[in-house]
DNA sequence: ATAATAATAGGAGATATCTCATGTTTTTGA
DNA sequence: TCAAAAACATGAGATATCTCCTATTATTAT
C-alpha cells in the first residue's frame, strides 16, 4: 500500500474528485491510497481509520468462518464506498477487502470527518441510498440463492459475466462467491458441458447455446 | 386494515413519539394505521404511499419466487421502519410484509414529506445508522446460512428464541426463514430430540441440554 | 529458469436437503 | 359447532452438495 504525494495524489484528487457528495470542503481531509495487487484494504478486527471511496481497481470482501470456510461476500467495482458501517456504527471491521487488481481509493479521515460527516444532510443522503441499493442487490442476491440450485444460478452468472460468450473467471473465486465447493461448481459446469450448453475452451468455457443458458437463469425471479 | 383517528389516535402518537428522530415537526404528515392480523401491511408490485414505522406488533417480510417458493426474509419487530428503501429510490415494492398479529405503525406520507426527510440531517444520520445496522445483520445471516447446516443454525435459533427452555415457533414459519423445506426441519428437529439435546412436549419442544444445544450453535462463527 | 504456489480437473463415497405422498391433529371461520 | 384450512408428522426415494484424495497445469516469485 502508498499513500500518493504530490503530482499523482493531484492527478487522482481531480480526475475523480468526490466533493459534490459533500456541503463542505472535503478536500484537507482526503488522501489517496494505491493499494497493489493482492493487498488488504481493509481487515476484519482492526480499527477503521479512514472511509474509502473506491475509484479504480477491483476487489473482494470476505468474511471467514470459524469452521475455515470462506465467503466471498460480493466483488466490489467504483465507485463504491467501504468502511461506511464503520463510520456509522463504532465498531471494528468485521469483514475483509482485499483488492484483484491494482486499486486506487480516497481516503477520508474518520477521526478528521466523523462529526462533519454526519451532520451534513447531502452527504447523509447520498449515503442513505447507496446503503439502500446495496441492501437491496444483497437480499436479492441471498434470497436466490438459498431458492435455487447451483445450476440456475451459474447460468445466470455466466450470462452476466462473459464477454463475446466467453466465460473466463476463476473457478476459486466463483466458487466461494457462490458458496459452494470448488469440486461441485467443476461438477456444474460439466453438467452444463455434457448438455451442450457451454463447451471448454483453453481459456475457459465458451457459450453454445446461448437460449438454453437463458431458459436455466430465467427460472429464477 | 384501519385509519385510527380521535383518542385512538392521539394515544398512539403520544406513546409513541417519534418526533425525536427529526429536526421539523412531524406531526401534520402522521397517520396512525392499525393492522389486524394477516393483514398485509405492504405488498410486493405496488405503489408506495407511506414510510411506515411500526410501533406495536409483530410482522414478517416476505418475498415470493417464480418457482413458488417462499422466502421469509426477516422477522420484524418494533421499532422499525418499513417502505424506507422506497422512499430513497422511486420503485414499488419488492417485498411483501404480512402481520402475524395486530400490528400499529405510523405513517408518513411520502408525497406530502419526502423532500423535507431526504433534507433533515438528523432523520438521515438514524436512517444511515438504521440502514447499516439492518445490513450488517443481514449479511450475517446469510453468509452464517451458506456456511453452516440447517442443525447449527437451528440450535442457534432455539436459544435465541426459546423462554425458560421451552421452544414454541411454528415449524412452518420456520423453514420459510431457515430457506429449508417442512421435511428437512422436522428431520432435524428429531435429531436433536434422538441425541436427548432436546425433547418433544405438547406445544414444542423442551431444551434437556442446554451445553451441547450451546456447542452446536458456537460452532457458528 | 526454476522451485514454490495457486488453479484446474475429476473419482468416489458421504451427507444435507428436497420432493412427493399420506395421515393426523389443531386452529379458524361461518 | 362443524367443516375447512392450516399445521404437524413421518416414510421413502431422489438430488444437490460436501469431503477427501490425487494428478496435472498455470502463475508467481526468487
Amino acid at each position: 500500500m502508498n499513500l500518493l504525494k504530490g503530482l499523482e495524489k493531484a492527478y487522482y484528487l481531480e480526475a475523480y474528485t468526490i466533493q459534490s457528495l459533500f456541503s463542505f470542503d472535503i478536500s484537507p481531509f482526503i488522501q489517496v491510497f494505491q493499494f497493489d495487487k493482492g493487498d488488504f484494504i481493509i481487515q476484519e478486527g482492526t480499527e477503521p481509520e479512514y472511509l474509502f471511496y473506491m475509484v479504480e481497481g477491483k476487489a473482494k470482501l470476505y468474511v471467514t468462518h470459524k469452521n475455515g470456510k470462506v465467503s466471498l461476500i460480493n466483488f466490489l467495482t467504483p465507485p463504491i464506498f467501504m468502511g461506511e458501517i464503520e463510520l456509522l456504527n463504532e465498531e471494528k471491521y468485521s469483514k475483509s477487502i482485499q483488492t484483484s487488481s491494482k486499486c486506487i481509493c480516497l481516503g477520508i479521515s474518520i477521526e478528521k470527518c466523523k462529526e462533519k460527516l454526519l451532520a451534513d444532510a447531502h452527504f447523509l443522503k447520498y449515503l442513505c441510498i447507496f446503503l439502500s441499493n446495496k441492501s437491496t442487490a444483497h437480499s436479492t442476491k441471498y434470497t436466490k440463492h438459498q431458492a435455487y440450485p447451483l445450476e440456475n444460478k451459474l447460468a445466470e452468472f455466466i450470462l452476466l459475466s462473459s464477454h463475446q460468450s466467453i466465460y473466463k473467471e476463476k473457478h476459486t473465486e466463483i466458487s466461494e462467491y457462490f458458496g459452494v465447493s470448488y469440486r461441485h461448481l467443476l461438477h456444474t459446469f460439466s453438467q452444463l458441458s455434457e448438455a451442450g450448453i457451454i463447451e471448454k475452451i483453453k481459456t475457459g468455457y465458451k457459450v453454445i447455446d446461448k437460449k438454453k443458458l437463458q431458459a436455466l437463469a430465467d427460472e429464477i425471479k
